[in-house]
DNA sequence: TCTATAATCGAAAACGATTTTCAACTAAAC
DNA sequence: GTTTAGTTGAAAATCGTTTTCGATTATAGA
């Protein structure tokens, strides 16, 4: 659990370590699937119930800052944060249970740049995202 | 320039062809970039001024359902639209002018399916979107 | 061409997620 | 301890989107 090292983070970025922010932090740093405002809210009541939904704006906003989490798109929605990766990762989502996984794709820069080519781009960056059934979804068929 | 056929699809479907859809519909069909519902009510008013931005909801629904536009996940926002590529295809879009340009990416759907089954997932969907700057923009520097 | 009718329209109200304001509280430096 | 700037949650404000509603109109059928 790397939360510790996330409250580490935060104080030496200056900001204070309160119990609404350890809860916040706890509940992102273990959480196996991108979780929404209020999923994050309803999960961090449970360990501080006096935490306000806005506090859970205002912390997840610091630890996007700090890149410890990452938004995360999907069908349903695009304001959903997941601990972040180190460096640069892809995600692999779990369509039924939404359990998220990471996987490197180095091997795809050299097809990207192509494309570009092809059209006349300079890539830059790019977006890449699987959906399918993970074993333990797959399995409960 | 196909919004006779989107029309004609309209029609099909037993929607009333008028004059606030038609503006709406050639507006989208015409755009070389992802359009927000407040970039399509700016434009389309140009051809229709009494537009009302609901229409413009409304249609840009109509037009989804019918795969005739497709929404854009972009940094700057989710809910931009764009004219539907034929078939499954990616989107390469230039981070300075916005405009959008599709590819086919069929060489990569064995990478997607390894790296499902080094995880245990069968992966059955993907997003991918490469940002990048077109030669326009480029040549503009 | 005329009529009947269900689809469509835009204005206004409602909604829901997010952000801002604000006065009370408190972590942390000294 | 005392001080003080950062933080809090409640409440109000904001903003994009959806719903409601009465007026209008595209279109099928006479
Ligand atoms: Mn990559
Ligand atoms: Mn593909
Ligand atoms: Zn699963
Ligand atoms: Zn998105």
């Amino acid at each position: 659990m790397s939360s510790e090292n996330w409250l580490v983070k935060l104080r030496s970025q200056g900001y204070r370590l309160t119990d609404a922010r350890r809860a916040v932090v706890e509940t992102m740093a273990q959480s196996p699937r991108a979780l929404t405002p209020a999923d994050v809210h309803d999960l961090a009541k449970e360990q501080y119930p006096a935490l306000g939904l806005v506090t859970v704006y205002r912390t997840l906003e610091k630890l996007e800052e700090l890149h410890l989490v990452q938004r995360v798109h999907q069908e349903q929605g695009c304001n959903a944060y997941l601990a972040h990766a180190d460096g640069h990762q892809h995600l692999l989502i779990c369509e039924s249970c939404k359990k998220a996984v990471y996987f490197e794709g180095d091997d795809l820069d050299d097809f990207f740049s192509d494309v570009g080519k092809k059209h006349n781009f300079t890539v830059k960056d790019h977006w890449l995202q699987l959906f399918g059934i993970c074993e333990d979804c797959e399995k409960e068929k």
